[in-house]
DNA sequence: CATGAATGAGTCTTCATTCAT
DNA sequence: GATGAATGAAGACTCATTCAT
């Protein structure tokens, strides 16, 4: 029922969206709805609640394993923010219903803010930071506030730019995956210009390597 | 009228908006409404056509100016989408609508890819191949695909967080902007060491540049 | 202007009509219409009016010239009554005019009485009158109450089945007007009392046994 | 419901009837009405059909009683037609209605040929060939194009004038009645050559110099 | 005379919510 | 639990009428 709820508000929105459509779309009586849940207002708290709760859960350990490089802990996070995920379009409309009803239910923002901005801002920085100490990035660079943000605006924005437009006219996944694999191999590599001609190689690996990208959970928005 | 419907229509969205608001807040009588729009829908895409007509016009020309180094356009260029502009809220909430409402108004999404997205990726694409050819940038890297698209992403993300989270809890403009200016100035930073520490420098003085915007309009998201 | 009225009252009764399709019909402003009637109602009661006065004037003359046999009168009531005129679509249309709106302006139906109904029966009457005077009809059967109005009724009715079923589907005018022409001819002529008496007596029970009707299902209309 | 409905339907005509005026005839809430029927117009056309659905059934097996002389079955039949009916007037204002909403509903006018139109004068002419077989009637003119429809209308049409003249003003039905009677029962009966011959021969005249029909102005309704 | 912008009461219609079964 | 008939407040939309120009 909670499905069916999620599939009429996401058509719909909160205000458009009808009880009796979720009724039906549930196979249900109207009355059945109610039994479970008191009013509208209840349903669309219930169904948020449903589809965040799931989300994250893994990807936080990625992040916290010291024996990899970061530059592959870096890679493996490109690969899962610009993964084409199973249930990403789920992830979309709810990103695009926090957007839309925001206003009217703060708590979406609240959870979006803790649930989904922190930890994927938090995973970010700890690549970063790791890549850091390791030596393995420019630490002042690295380390240096709104990277992390910065990391993760490309995926995400290009997430919602397939919203938007439609999967034909939006920028591929792949084009701004190896772009920003490619800034990113660029501007971390350390100091020295020695060390430039291997970033640069190293770079234009991690570019190639990107596309194949691993197919596992996260949270894009 | 239009601006009054335009907040109604930003407050509650276009299923949620009610006609006889419109008119309070334009302080005319229900029917005088439908005098000028036939109906509902009408006047949304009337408002929307409305907002939509004046944004962008100039910035067009900024990229344009071949006199001008290509580190200093893209200065510019990141200082115009960081820049907190006057009447950005109203863009801000136009993006919302256009997010929430694109499903149901086909036109909006279409808009915004020719008005906004299509012109906005042109100009980062232009000022990055004034730098290839120039020779300020790593020509590979800056004409790579989708490059002008991860250019443009943190700014625009940026302001997504904002109208998400509220203006306390989001990402500080002058935090990325930095960020993202040091990021792209190592990178876009042509071969050589010997320019590698010249371009560091420059990044740094880029960095801190940046923060002063210069205020002028454009269109962020 | 009442011209316009008249057809939008046509097209969709009182209720239904609206006075802005009035002014466009009309081809002035909506004002304009209010500066001659000042209302709906009104502007009703005045198209009524108009259309109800030109109606009769002749005709009635034709009943009253002693000179010519009832038989030519008659032939001549019944060529006028099935006749196709011209202006008889918008007689038709009053006709239903006044059917549809009697109720909610009385003065209609008065006035149909008055200028239409009691005209239409003097003049019937008379020619019967004329010829039962003058030996040409029965006079018994002549002036017997309500010979009038059957005598005009198959006309109208005529009028009235083709504006309800279509001129295509609604029974032939020159087949009825034959039909009945038969009938009067046959049944008023004078005399032939054998069989007349025996069909007299049977007429006389007949229309006596009439009134005790039966009570069953038929569909008068 | 329906019957409230009707009422209101009758009262106002289509575009007069309120639906909380059909709510509150039936003492339920207007929400209910649509319910059961999703528009004013769906309940217009569900009242019709409830309306016109029990008509007839009845009345036709008269006609086709072969042992009945005819001279009785054109009693019964007269005594139908004019007999004062239960459930008369809602047959009245159904009439009205199809009048007034015939062009609006084309389906009126369709079910009225069939339903009642058709019927009727297939009774009446069974009945007249009823007749003219058993040598009651005369065979010629009973069987003559139009009579049926001429045998009917008076009936009607005294219906209709009760209808727009209200039940004082307008013609008695008995007085109608038995003038058609009279009338009918001299011109059927067969024979009677002397006067006959002239009247016939009359009446052929009349029936054939109707055609040509002079074209001034009446008012046949 | 003539216009048409402006008004607002009134209608149709929708839909969240209740409740007897 | 499950149903769907019933409710009525609320919203989109209409249109007769007014009035400044």
């Amino acid at each position: 029922m909670l499905d069916a709820a999620f599939e009429e508000f996401a058509a719909h929105g909160y205000a458009g969206a009808k009880m009796t459509a979720v009724a039906q779309r549930a196979g249900v009586a109207k009355g059945l709805v109610y039994h479970y849940y008191p009013s509208k207002e209840a349903l669309f708290r219930a169904v948020m609640q449903a589809c965040l709760e799931p989300v994250f859960a893994e990807a936080e350990r990625e992040a916290t394993d010291e024996d990899v490089p970061a530059t592959v802990m870096l890679e493996r996070l490109l690969d899962l923010a610009y993964a084409e995920r199973e249930g990403q379009e789920r992830q979309c409309i709810l990103f695009r219903l926090i957007v839309a009803e925001g206003q009217r239910f703060p708590e979406l923002s609240a959870w979006y803010e803790e649930a989904v901005f922190r930890r994927a801002v938090a995973i970010a920085r700890a690549v970063l930071r790791h890549g850091a100490r390791r030596g393995e990035f420019d630490a002042a660079l690295a380390e240096q506030e709104g990277m992390a943000e910065v990391l993760l605006a490309p995926a995400i924005m290009n997430e919602v730019w397939r919203m938007m437009l439609g999967e034909g006219r939006a920028p591929s996944r792949a084009g701004m995956h190896a772009a920003q694999a490619a800034l990113l191999a660029r501007a971390l590599a350390p100091g020295g210009m020695d060390a430039r001609g291997g970033g640069r190689d190293a770079g234009g690996k991690e570019g190639n390597a990107a596309c194949p990208a691993t197919r596992r959970a996260t949270s894009a928005p």
